[in-house]
DNA sequence: ATTTTAAGTGTTTATTTCACAATTAATAAA
DNA sequence: TTTATTAATTGTGAAATAAACACTTAAAAT
């Protein structure tokens, strides 16, 4: 089999920018780096891709891999190419974003990797551009909940309308008014009212609900209009 | 210099989709493609990333190279990493698409290149995995120009109201009130209106308008509403 | 002077968004 | 048992925005 000669190859690596929720804080899942360089520094998770795996793949193993987590909301982001962002050797990375429900995986994480969730407004300094790679995700997945009902993937599948409430306010840094927000979310149809109630955040107990799902994935795609002044969102 | 040993190498090219407007028709910038395998074949303008460039100045330069085109709209999209999309050897692309004015450009391209402007309906069988970067490059502009004004970037710097509306109206496969259209187009204060006229579409003639380009580049984060029902759109 | 053609413009109605506060369910305390 | 506490739940009117809809006008051609 010919090849294409005399063009240079080059390592590429996947990179993940891991959001969680935990009820009330929006939080990344960052790892201490385990070899060099920048050992033991903080970092997103990455790795490799290999010879036999696609993007997506590799992004799911290496997920799988340093966190244990599978099956999660992964969406490819951009890819970073400056050639000097490795200083070991130049490395393209490809970034994804993934949107986990912490306490479906909590204990999972801590105990059997070294990652850990850190609160979005105390992340620490990372490794060569992942704080470039944050930056974006946040604006990332603003600018897609902005239009999308992505932030499910945050929930339980029971979930309360106040926790969603603090779910979209933590995202996009705001307070809403919670009449007009329960009727926004309720209008679209996608929650379907169970008949028990979540009794930990008040005597009064808040209605579960869950996703409807065949309307979930078949609007996926329309927009869906659940943030006040949109306009002032930056892309 | 220590390296990552162990690790495979791959190519890595860039491909860019390259819309193209006329004045009536939408259009996309294809070459034949000058070496093998698949040569004499429809294609995307591609090539190799070289390793003293980053991403955006590769595509800059292939752009460049094959076109004669500088100084265009330009965005990274995706970037493709099947294994087998490339059927000689490994190769990932990561695509940009790019918004052109035809007419500025138009004599260029077929004299000095082997390049030619194709009406989006009827785009032949391309290469590899080419039709999916087009399919997706298609739902991206529909999806950017939806909610910014990216579409401005395919107009010369002079233009009418209704060529716009032409435009808008390609892009989105739609027809739209000109009243109703040209109300909202003007509420964006983008808009600055000129003393003369377009007289060749009309005995009357149409106002030529140019773009402010301080709101232009200050609100082209903020969300604007030009399209009807954008509910619609596919993302 | 008349015809032709596309450009330009305004109003009414319907829908959506926004601002705003009282009531209720359930537990805890008296 | 009554009362107090706390968060959940619910509705309405005003304002802004979007949608539907048709005639007049400028300029060239006849």
């Amino acid at each position: 089999m010919q090849k294409y000669s005399k063009q240079t190859r080059f390592l590429i690596a996947v990179d993940c920018i891991v959001f969680g929720f935990d009820g009330e804080t929006l939080k990344l899942l960052l790892i201490k780096r385990s070899f060099n360089p920048e050992k033991d520094k903080w970092s997103l998770m990455g790795g490799f891709v290999q010879s036999d795996e696609s993007l997506d793949q590799a992004a799911n193993r290496i997920l799988k891999q340093l966190t244990g987590l599978e099956g999660v909301y992964l969406e490819q982001m951009y890819s970073f190419g400056e050639t000097n962002r490795d200083p070991i050797e130049r490395t393209l990375s490809v970034s994804y974003f993934a949107l986990v429900d912490i306490h479906k995986y909590e204990k999972q994480i801590s105990t059997d990797f070294h990652a850990e969730w850190v609160p979005l407004k105390r992340i620490p300094k990372l490794i060569f551009d992942h704080q470039e790679m944050v930056e974006m995700a946040k604006k990332s997945i603003r600018y897609k909940a902005a239009l999308h009902p992505i932030l499910f993937e945050l929930l339980p599948s029971r979930f309360t309308i106040p926790q969603l409430q603090i779910l979209y306010e933590s995202v996009f840094n705001t307070s809403i008014d919670k009449r007009n927000f329960s009727k926004r979310v309720l209008a679209t149809g996608l929650l379907i009212k169970l008949a028990d109630k979540d009794k930990a955040g008040s005597k009064r107990g808040a209605y579960y609900y869950q996703l409807n799902m065949q309307k979930y994935y078949a609007n996926f795609q329309a927009f869906i209009n659940i943030i006040p002044n949109p306009d002032s969102l930056q892309a």
